[in-house]
DNA sequence: CATCGGACCTGTTAGC
DNA sequence: TGCTAACAGGTCCGAT
């Protein structure tokens, strides 16, 4: 479900229920999501959430002992619920608040993650990510610096989180459409000039995207349940078929990296 | 090393 | 209407 935007709309939705309250809980309903959760979790209850961050698709709830760290994998969601709320299917993990209110992880798929990152240490899923999409350290430079003789595409290229982090499937397409790159190409044949113009479509698009709450294309709703709205704004994804809203021509689809792929060969070459 | 494919899961939808 | 197969927003890990 998520990528960037949506964690980040996630983050946002959270925050203001969780900052400054004291955990005085976990409920935890099976033993583990893709992972085993780690006993040094429990150093979560008792603590007070001091900060709520984004790192990647990572969500960190920072306390004095520690964070913890959750990902919502492909189906994953969270929301603030009464804690007297009754559980309902695939509501994996509450962790409850101070308030009478519990932060509730949903996740039918069970490919997220609750882990527990010690103060002062970064866990090692974090440790090889590459620089924030809306940070200073990313740019056309950089995606043309770390291309230089890679074989992969440019569309698997931008989805490896080592090279930068939060770009999906669906951003991925809609930024390559942005730029006018075919997705097929070669990242190590894409020239400076068209990576900085990668670099500044990703920005504007995911930015953009954060702004209208993220996509919502079967389930993705906010912690406060309303949906994001920039499914309407789609340009290639999900278009397979249609004619390309700039000049007319039937978007193709084809599969890289074992996921769905939809480009307009007119407009990206 | 870089790259590829399989694996992990359930729910929804397309196709017969 | 019912059954089955394909596919879905992610990413780790082992094989090549």
């Amino acid at each position: 479900m998520p990528e960037l935007p949506e964690v980040e709309t996630t983050r946002r939705g959270i925050e203001p229920h969780v900052l400054h309250r004291r955990v005085q809980g976990l409920t935890l309903r099976r033993a583990d999501l893709r992972w085993p959760f780690p006993e040094t979790l429990q150093q979560l209850v008792g603590e007070r959430i001091t900060a709520v961050e984004r790192r990647a698709k990572y969500l960190l709830l920072h306390t004095r002992r520690g964070a913890a760290l959750l990902h919502l994998g492909m189906s994953g969601s969270l929301r603030i619920v009464d804690t007297a709320l009754p559980p309902r299917l695939h509501d994996h993990v509450d962790i409850v608040l101070d308030d009478g209110r519990a932060l509730r992880f949903n996740d039918p798929r069970r490919f997220g993650a609750l882990l527990w990152q010690a103060a002062g240490e970064v866990h090692p899923l974090l440790q090889a990510l590459g620089p924030e999409p809306l940070g200073p350290g990313f740019s056309g430079e950089h995606l043309f610096a770390l291309s230089r003789g890679k074989r992969s595409t440019v569309k698997v290229f931008l989805m490896d989180q080592a090279v930068v982090v939060g770009v999906g499937n669906i951003y991925a397409a809609e930024s390559l459409f942005r730029a006018g790159i075919d997705p097929r190409r070669e990242a190590g044949r894409v020239s400076r000039v068209r990576y900085g113009g990668l670099a500044d479509a990703v920005r504007d698009i995911l930015a953009h995207a954060i702004t209208r709450g993220g996509t919502t294309l079967r389930d993705f709703l906010n912690p406060q349940g309303e949906p994001g709205y920039f499914e309407q704004e789609l340009q290639v994804y999900g278009r397979e078929g249609l004619p390309c809203r700039v000049c007319g021509t039937t978007l193709r689809h084809v599969t890289l990296g074992q996921r769905a792929t939809v480009w307009c060969p007119r407009c990206q070459r």
